[in-house]
DNA sequence: CTAGCATTCAAACGTTCGTTTGATCCCTTC
DNA sequence: GAAGGGATCAAACGAACGTTTGAATGCTAG
C-alpha cells in the first residue's frame, strides 16, 4: 500500500501548526521565532522550513487550515437558507455569517481559541502577505452576503448598507479577538464568556438591531 | 533665558514620534527596525535611545502623545454631558464617547490617521507592556462611560449591557483601524471613508440601535 | 573668547534571526 | 539482507537586530 503510517502521518506538521497558532497569538508573527516555536512543538528546527518550506509559507498554512472551512461553511449555511424560504431576513442572514465564526471558539480544547483570537487581531495585520491572503479567502463570502442583505433590504442605499456590513464585520471580529476589554469594562471576567450560544443571541440581537437603525434624514441627503 | 531655541526644540524628537507612528501602523512594532526607522526620520541611528532610552520607551510615547489627550477629551465630553442635562440620552453618551476618538483621523495630514489604524491595530495586540499601556490609559474613561450608560439604561441588565459596550467599542476600534475590509465588501473605494461628520452620524445611529435593541427571553432568562 | 552642555555622529558591540547543510536515523520495498 | 527515501538531527551560515560607545559638533552662558 502506498499509504501506510496512518497514525503518525503528518504528526509534526500538526504539531507545528497547532503551536504556531498558539504562539502567533501570543507574540505576533514577527515576534515569534523559529527556535522557540520548534522547541515548544517538540521538532527541530529545520522542522518547518522542510515541512513547509519558510516561515512565510507556515503563516498561510495556519491561516487555510481554519479559514477555508469557515468560509465554507458561511456560503454553505447561506446556500442552505436560501434553498429554504425565498427571502430570509436580515437576522437570518446575520446569524448565518456569524455561526461559523463563533464556531471556532469551540473546535477542540484551545486550538480554535487561540485562532479566534489571532484571527481577530489578523483583521488589522500590516504585514502585505497576510492582507493579501485574508482578502482572497474572505472575498466570495462576502460578496455571496452583501447581495443576500441587498435583496433583504432593497430600500437601503447601498453606500449605508456597505457601511453597516463594515459595522458588522467589526463587531464579530473584535469579539472573536476577545481581548482583555470586556474585563476592562466588566470589572471582572463575565461568566459567560464562551458560551457560544448566547454570545450567539446577543451578537445577533445587536448587529440586527444596528442593521436596521432608522437612518438619519442628514444622512440620507448626503448619500 | 533658559529656553531660547525654540524652533527646533526637540524636533528630533517629533520627527521620530511621526515616522514611527507611520512604521508602526505599516509594519507593526517588532517589525519596524531602529535602522528602518532613524533613516526614514532623517536622524541618527542611536537618536531615538538618546531621546526615548528604548525602542520599548518610543512605543509608550507613541500612544502617549496621542492617547492621554484623546481619553481626557472623552472624560471632558461626559463631564459636559453631565452637567448640560440631568440624564442624556444612551445617543447622547455614544456620541461623546466615539467623537474624540474619530476627531483623531482629522488630525494633521496623516499623522492622525496613521495613529487611529495603528490603535485599532493595538487592540489585539499580544505585546504585554503594549498591553497594559493602553489597559491603564482606557480604564478610567471606560468605567465612567459604563456608570453613565448603567444610569442611562438602568433596566438593562449590567452583564448585557457589558457585552453591548464591548460589541460597541469593537465597532469603533474596528472603523478606526478601517482596513480594506470596507473595500473587500464594497468592491470600491468608498467616496466619504475620511468624512467624519457622516461617519460619525452613521455610526451613531448604528450602535445607538445595537445599544436599545430588544432582548430576548432566552437571554433575559439565562442573565 | 572660552568653558560647558545638550545633541549628533560613525562605528562597533554581542545577540538573535530565518535558513541551509550534510550526516544520520528509521521504515518500506524488493 | 540490501537498497531507497522520507524524516529528523546538530551545527553552522550570513544578515539584521537593539543597544552602547566615545569622539565630534554647535549653541549658550559667563
Amino acid at each position: 500500500m502506498t499509504l501506510r503510517a496512518v497514525k503518525p502521518q503528518h504528526e509534526t506538521r500538526t504539531r507545528i501548526l497547532d503551536v504556531a497558532e498558539e504562539l502567533f497569538m501570543q507574540h505576533g508573527f514577527e515576534g515569534t521565532s523559529m527556535r522557540l516555536l520548534t522547541a515548544k512543538a517538540g521538532v527541530n528546527l529545520a522542522a518547518v522550513n522542510y515541512h513547509f518550506g519558510s516561515k512565510d509559507a507556515l503563516v498561510e498554512a495556519v491561516f487555510r487550515r481554519r479559514l477555508d472551512p469557515m468560509n465554507a461553511a458561511r456560503i454553505a449555511e447561506l446556500d442552505k437558507l436560501e434553498a429554504e424560504q425565498r427571502s430570509p431576513s436580515p437576522e437570518a442572514i446575520i446569524r448565518a455569517f456569524i455561526t461559523p465564526g463563533l464556531k471556532l471558539m469551540e473546535d477542540g480544547k484551545t486550538g480554535g481559541r487561540n485562532f479566534t483570537r489571532l484571527l481577530g487581531r489578523t483583521y488589522s495585520e500590516p504585514n502585505k502577505l497576510v492582507r493579501q491572503l485574508i482578502g482572497q479567502m474572505y472575498a466570495p463570502a462576502m460578496q455571496r452576503y452583501k447581495a443576500a442583505l441587498e435583496r433583504a433590504l432593497p430600500q437601503m442605499p447601498r453606500e449605508e448598507l456597505v457601511w453597516r456590513m463594515h459595522f458588522m464585520f467589526g463587531t464579530l471580529a473584535y469579539t472573536l479577538a476577545a481581548t482583555d476589554t470586556v474585563q476592562l469594562i466588566a470589572g471582572c471576567k463575565p461568566e459567560d464568556r464562551y458560551d457560544a450560544a448566547l454570545l450567539e443571541e446577543r451578537l445577533t440581537a445587536f448587529l440586527a438591531a444596528g442593521l436596521n437603525a432608522p437612518q438619519k434624514s442628514s444622512i440620507k441627503k448626503a448619500a
